[in-house]
DNA sequence: CTGAATCCTGTCCGATACTG
DNA sequence: CAGTATCGGACAGGATTCAG
């Protein structure tokens, strides 16, 4: 066993698989394509309409990525006017849960984390 | 209702309260901290050495937003040698098992995200 | 419509040095 | 031990332009 990844929850690894997985898809605007297309695949400018804010740019690279990392699949379609169609994967869909517990944990908790923030800040301003 | 924040799952304005606060709490230090704090509190320097790479600087600052947005709590300990103890809130408790879930999927997922990025690099590399 | 390519600017973050 | 302060390079990502 020559290859130790230390990724044990305790401690982590520079390498460890799970972290690196992480990041590729734990970014904001990849939690949003995801719950998006979780109602239904759509095409790329009606993407961008539904995230306000995203660049062309980051979102030609973010659908991109989830392509590569099997999450979402991109399929051409010769209609008029021709499209792309964007959808989650079988494997795409088995990650939404875990990220609509956070989504759905934000909503509920976004009080305490407000009231924790407004303590914080008294706290921290008394001279 | 002059203010209306359009954050239904099929449509993300910019101030969609769940999405500035997964951008708080969403990236790879604080999934990584959380999950070590949960078994047991512990100190800054124990806390740096566990997680490999990260500088002091973006251990301090990560800490510092966690705590400010109460996932964790820090409290000075007067003793020899003097230190430092951060630990889970139970507030931070409850959003650990939704990461939990990422980081579980990651693990049990990752031989298809491999071969999935194979298929598409194959794909994307033919003349 | 769906992107790719370029430029460019802000920001993150590691390294280093210093403080209590 | 537990940080803060400062600098500077790397990189993300927005605006714009061009292409298929």
């Amino acid at each position: 066993m020559p290859h130790d990844t230390h990724c044990n929850g305790s401690r982590f690894s520079v390498d460890c698989p799970s972290r690196l997985l992480f990041d590729q898809v734990a970014d904001k605007w990849s939690m949003m394509i995801m719950t998006v297309l979780n109602g239904g695949g759509t095409r790329f400018n009606d993407l961008k309409r539904r995230l306000e804010g995203v660049s062309q740019k980051s979102l030609s690279m973010t659908l991109k990525r989830l392509e590569r990392n099997g999450i979402i699949a991109r399929t051409v379609v010769a209609s008029t006017p021709p499209g792309v169609l964007y959808e989650m994967t079988p494997l795409g869909l088995t990650l939404l849960p875990p990220f609509q517990a956070i989504y759905l944990w934000a909503n509920s908790n976004m009080d305490a984390v407000e009231a924790a923030r407004v303590a914080y800040d008294k706290d921290h301003s008394e001279s």
